[in-house]
DNA sequence: GCTAAAAGCTAATGCTATTAGCCTTAGCTG
DNA sequence: CAGCTAAGGCTAATAGCATTAGCTTTTAGC
């Protein structure tokens, strides 16, 4: 039998795929094994769980969608800076839905759970686009959490096909974007 | 054996109670049918399944949430009302948390379906905040999804726990509530 | 009182996660 | 180059959970 080649960071990854195609709640640790070529108990070699690869998964998820947001800022600021990190954010819940779902419910154990560092990295992207705006010091963390709300709540929302949101929902997005930089700038 | 005199809203009801306890991922069919003195494969005389129980749960927290709004909001109007509703769906999410979270990825049928109708209900709770300022046609149903996405995101976010928010979480929610408010007195 | 549907129950099935214990490969060491 | 060790795989077994089948008893209407 030759050996498969997997370790964790393999098995995540593959577990995220899997996610994104069937949802979170339809991961089976079955479907996982068949994926990366192995039987069901030998992927236990690598990941201690379900829950553990639940969290794995969110920790990547929240990693890459720090990734995306941080890129995205880069060499812009105040209104073009908001836009491009609202969008960068909700495009990849949009195409990664599972494994941003899985980020949903998962607290972090300590300040050093990568689960943790991986949301602290994704804060500092909005923390960026923040800069831009002349905003006292007692605002910025009410504001951080704003924005972490805002993008959390209308992609999370759309993504789960939230209440007949039908055609404009894009629109509507911009209209937010055009809605919160207006509230920025009049702080 | 005496008979239980159970229903379907007994049913639920109990199911949404133990889900607020110890989460939606941990209600068991098991563990549902002990706590209303039955055992387990009786429930299926009441309920379809475990989807349909979670979907019935969701139904039940929309439409108490939709009360708890629209109830809030009586006697009020404009920044008053805005606050009401925020604060009394924050209290509802973060007093029932489990219920709420079945909402979460739940998609209605269609238009009939109990979860769309108790969905409309809680958006009508907050489209009578709007009614409140002078807002365009227009930008009614972005201003809703606006509300929709920022009190679903804040409160989800916190009632997991979200990225190590420490103390003044109340804090952040008021100034949030009197962002928004100057953002649509301004429209 | 009789009947039929509703509401229970026990027993059985099947799927999923997880653990135990064994075997083989791969890499390092003498 | 032989051999040792740890890591990565496997099969088999266990346990929990959801669900179905089929039987029994209550209850409500006639």
């Amino acid at each position: 039998m030759p050996r498969a080649g997997l370790d964790t960071a393999a098995v995540v990854a593959a577990g995220a795929a899997i996610a994104d195609e069937v949802g979170i709640a339809n991961l089976t640790m079955g479907l996982l094994a068949e994926r990366v070529g192995v039987r069901t108990p030998s992927l236990y070699k690598h990941v201690a769980g379900q829950e553990d690869l639940v969290r794995r998964i969110a920790a990547l998820a929240l990693s890459e969608a720090g990734d995306a947001v941080g890129g995205a800022v880069q060499g812009y600021a105040g209104r073009d800076a908001l836009a491009a990190a609202a969008r960068a954010f909700r495009a990849f819940v949009l195409d990664h839905p599972g494994r941003y779902a899985a980020t949903i419910g998962v607290e972090p154990s300590g300040p050093d759970d990568p689960v943790a560092t991986a949301g602290g990295r994704l804060l500092d992207g909005f923390t960026a686009v923040l800069r831009g705006y002349a905003i006292k010091e007692p605002d910025v963390d009410h504001a951080l959490r704003m924005l972490r709300s805002l993008c959390h709540g209308f992609a999370t929302l759309q993504s789960a096909n939230g209440f007949q949101w039908s055609a404009e929902v894009d629109e509507s997005f911009e209209w937010l974007i055009a809605f919160t930089d207006r509230g920025l700038r009049a702080l």
